[in-house]
DNA sequence: TCCACGATCGGCT
DNA sequence: GCCGATCGTGGAG
């Protein structure tokens, strides 16, 4: 298993986006590791109305505006923190929210970090934007952190067969709700919604 | 300064 | 399906 290279973060967006389904997500604290399969996105472009960059650069948004394969992490909502990587060219203000992982490593902490009810299922541990951020511990503190670095990176795995991509509108906006730019793996049941 | 609103979640109907 | 929690941000005044 290697490191995803600088070079496929700094492509197209849309490519990228279904291309990080199946790929692994990895975060060192201390000497453990939290690692999950990415089973759900979202692709943000820089002239689409429902991205953050869309009206150009804030002091919230600049980490947006990266380059390609740095970790943009916002505060949403008044309580929950959401995970994106940058994708594209740098200055250009894109990027893929990641919405689900399915855990792999380090489980045990993700409950801490996130503990659940008595009765939940285990799989909402991690099906969804704010869900993940708070099971992998991904804060303000964690906002223009760079993949290609060694505290968290993104592991390379086999490509999820076109067959099994669901594409789909994206959820939780207001404008340019029609754009087909949410993707998950089908029968996944770690993905958000069907 | 002020204020409307948000790439959500969980609980309730 | 609907609603409240909760607060940083940025555009308006």
């Amino acid at each position: 298993m290697k490191l995803l290279p600088r070079s496929f973060y700094t492509r197209r967006t849309l490519e990228i986006a279904p291309e990080l389904l199946g790929k692994i997500f990895v975060k060192k604290e201390g000497r453990a590791f939290l690692s999950g399969k990415i089973v759900e996105v979202e692709a943000y472009l820089h002239n689409d109305p429902a991205c953050h960059a869309f009206r150009g650069m804030t002091e919230r948004n600049k980490v947006m505006f990266s380059r390609g394969g740095v970790l943009y992490v916002y505060f949403t909502y008044g309580m929950y923190f959401c995970s994106n990587i940058v994708t594209y060219k740098e200055g250009k203000g894109e990027a893929v929210l990641i919405r689900a992982v399915e855990p792999i490593e380090g489980i045990k902490k993700m409950m801490k970090n996130r503990p659940l009810p008595e009765d939940a299922k285990v799989y909402t541990l991690t099906n969804g934007p704010a869900k993940f951020s708070q099971a992998f511990h991904l804060d303000k503190t964690s906002s223009g952190i760079d993949l290609c670095g060694e505290n968290i990176f993104i592991l390379d795995a086999p490509p999820i067969s076109p067959k099994d991509i669901i594409t789909t509108t994206r959820i939780g906006i207001n404008v340019a709700k029609e754009k087909p730019w949410r993707f998950y793996i089908n029968n996944n049941p770690w993905a958000s919604r069907k």
